[in-house]
DNA sequence: ATTATATACGATAATATATATCGGATATAA
DNA sequence: TTATATCCGATATATATTATCGTATATAAT
């Protein structure tokens, strides 16, 4: 539990990489799945997500691949995981009302106090925290 | 993901439940599944689990059920997630090695700062912050 | 003693989520 | 025109979580 995602850990190694370089500089799928020995096809989805969230901007063709386009000092974590992955929180009942608890429980206002110092964590650090 | 699992959610109910009674009253697993609408199965691993680790004491037999034994206020939320669910860690490759991007990783230390972060949260909380 | 109620617990099944793969399309530089 | 790269829906696999089953053991009440 409590754990990243392979995807969220990826989207970060890439975004690092390119920070690495030259901002003028393409990074392609391939380049960035051989070097970290990440699956092709999954880091390929990936890239293309972050593209679509306009983080990073697409070059087609041959010698093509990402460049940085956002500031990955202005993106918080907590936007950054739910722009890679979705809503956040310790329980989902903080954002999706199927649980069969919700009716009786007895813990929700304070896991909701914890949730709320998880956010507050990892609002106050950006991507550029993580990729410098 | 950076969930709780059920497992502890469960956990901390029935602790919570538990507490809210005068201390000597024991609470079975029934009782706990039937008032918060959780399997009873599950429940009663869990409570097993507790026991083993003398958080709460089992009374055997008919009206039997479960009491709590250790102080909830002496158990930080680190240790409560450790004991319910094993090592606590933003991703796996802090406690087991077998990730294939370890070797090449530009990311490690980074996430380990923010895991720092995040167990530092945890453990400025007890369990009974969450019971009371 | 017998019975009913409760915990103990290994084994297994079901489900959900995360991770990975496939197949074929589109874009573009050389 | 060709080779290289992104695009993307559909599907498969693996892993972890959640739930169930069957049987054993303990004990209070009758």
């Amino acid at each position: 539990m409590l754990k990243l995602t392979r995807k969220v850990e990826y989207a970060l190694i890439a975004l690092r990489h390119m920070q690495d370089k030259a901002p003028e500089l393409v990074s392609s799928t391939k380049e960035i799945s051989t070097q970290y020995n990440i699956p092709l096809e999954i880091l390929a989805k990936t890239l293309q997500h972050l593209a679509k969230e306009n983080i990073i901007e697409p070059i087609n063709g041959p010698r093509g691949g990402y460049r940085l386009k956002a500031q990955l000092g202005n993106i918080n974590l907590v936007e950054f995981f739910e722009r890679v992955e979705g809503p956040l929180g310790l329980s989902d009942c903080f954002y999706d009302s199927n649980c069969l608890q919700i009716d009786y429980c007895n813990i929700r206002t304070p896991i909701q106090r914890i949730n709320a110092n998880m956010i507050n964590m990892f609002r106050g650090m950006t991507v550029q925290d993580v990729t410098s």
